[in-house]
RNA sequence: GGUCGGGUAGCUCAGUUGGUAGAGCAGCGGACUGAAAAUCCGCGUGCCGAGGGUUCAAGUCCCCCUCCGACCA
């Protein structure tokens, strides 16, 4: 089947044009897509050809010895550098932030060798984050003792009283957060003591501009494809090993994390391993969570009119990175 | 062959004395500025097995056919 590059993407994209880029500026090519749908490989296709190097974009794995349930490339089958993995041990937090100040530091250092740096993953947030000017606050802590004590309101007093101090204290961020979702009224209140507002922030996102020029790729995959695709490749995680990478996790304290804990694949394993349910069953939990996941990748990635999204339905990793690079090479000229 | 039970959403099932149907799960859509594989919000998607009858009105009552299950031969 021949692959086609669509003129659009969603009804409606407006394309990157050339002329949106600075005469001199090098883009760095941004690779997306939802999980499963060959990024990774796609990546090291494009790497190759255009002198590259990868540079993972993905909330999890950052993680060491969160290897087979990531869908981590393995070292043997990189080809070339890969940048973004294994930055930090489980038991710690990370953040999009921390990631937006690693992978400019990365791209400027690829650029500066004369190489092509591909940021490529399937965590939006942390694609966003690098190449538009989102701004974080300076010098905030992770382990932050405001978003402990408001834990620990929300624990006692419940999601609407919490929600209501919030009120209390900015009504205009209230009004743009659900009550329920208190992950995120516990950010807004901790934004506050750091002098800042969620819904200044909410208003700045409307006309943010790019911090560092982007050519976007989106793989799109069919969802029956997709979903076929993902419940295989979870069979194949176990098959791996996946079951042992767990257990040597928990026995190194990764239950203690912030954020690695959370990660699909683990989470469920561990449920197994505790003995709240059979392996079969966490294996059919990982399914159908990797599934929704991949449900709320397309719905980010699809709301960026930027992307050139590329039919892979049925196409190679050659075929796709064949499109990727004759545009890249077509816009370069 | 006979008797009984059942056939309602993708699945498991509810459905009052008749008033053109609703739960759970699955699914779909969306939001997103230091946890984002997280968190949150929204949406029933239906030839009620087929046909006929009674009735102003049938998922519901009657007849017949059909399919599944159990039991009896």
């Amino acid at each position: 089947m021949e692959p086609t590059l669509p003129q659009g993407g969603p009804a409606g994209a407006k394309c990157f044009d050339e002329s949106d880029l600075p005469f001199d500026a090098r883009p760095v090519i941004v690779i997306v897509g939802p999980t499963a749908s060959g990024k990774s490989a796609c990546a090291i296709e494009v790497a190759k050809r255009l002198g590259g190097e990868v540079i993972s974009a993905d909330s999890m794995q950052v993680y060491r010895g969160m290897d087979i349930g990531t869908g981590k490339v393995p070292p043997s089958e990189r080809r070339v550098p890969h940048w973004g993995l294994d930055l930090v041990d489980p038991g710690q937090p990370y953040s999009a932030a921390l990631f937006q100040a690693y992978a400019r530091e990365r791209i400027s250092d690829i650029f500066s060798r004369g190489k092509v740096p591909i940021l490529c993953g399937g965590t939006g947030f942390y694609v966003r984050a690098v190449i538009d000017d989102y701004q974080f606050p300076a010098g905030e802590q992770l382990d932050n003792p405001v978003r402990e004590s408001y834990n620990r309101m929300l624990e006692e007093r419940g999601a609407l009283a919490l929600w209501q101090e919030l009120q209390r204290l900015d009504p205009e961020s209230a009004q743009v957060i659900h009550p329920n979702n208190s992950k995120r009224v516990v950010r807004a209140l901790e934004l506050l003591e750091a002098g800042e507002s969620y819904s200044r922030q909410k208003e700045a996102l409307s006309d943010i501009g790019e911090a560092i020029p982007a050519l976007q790729f989106g793989l799109s995959v069919e969802r029956k494809v997709l979903y076929d695709r993902i419940d295989r490749r979870v069979e194949d995680m176990v098959a791996e090993g996946l079951v042992g990478e767990v257990e040597g996790l928990l026995s190194a304290g990764f239950r203690e994390g912030l954020c690695a804990p959370q990660a699909i694949g683990y989470k469920e394993v561990v449920a197994a391993l505790e003995g709240r349910c059979s392996l079969d069953e966490a294996m059919a939990a990982v399914q159908q969570a990797s599934r929704r996941y991949a449900k709320r990748q397309i719905s980010w990635f699809k709301r960026d009119r930027r992307i050139y999204w590329i039919e892979a339905t049925y196409c190679s990793a050659e075929q796709t990175a064949g499109l990727i690079v004759e545009k890249v090479r077509g816009l370069a000229v």
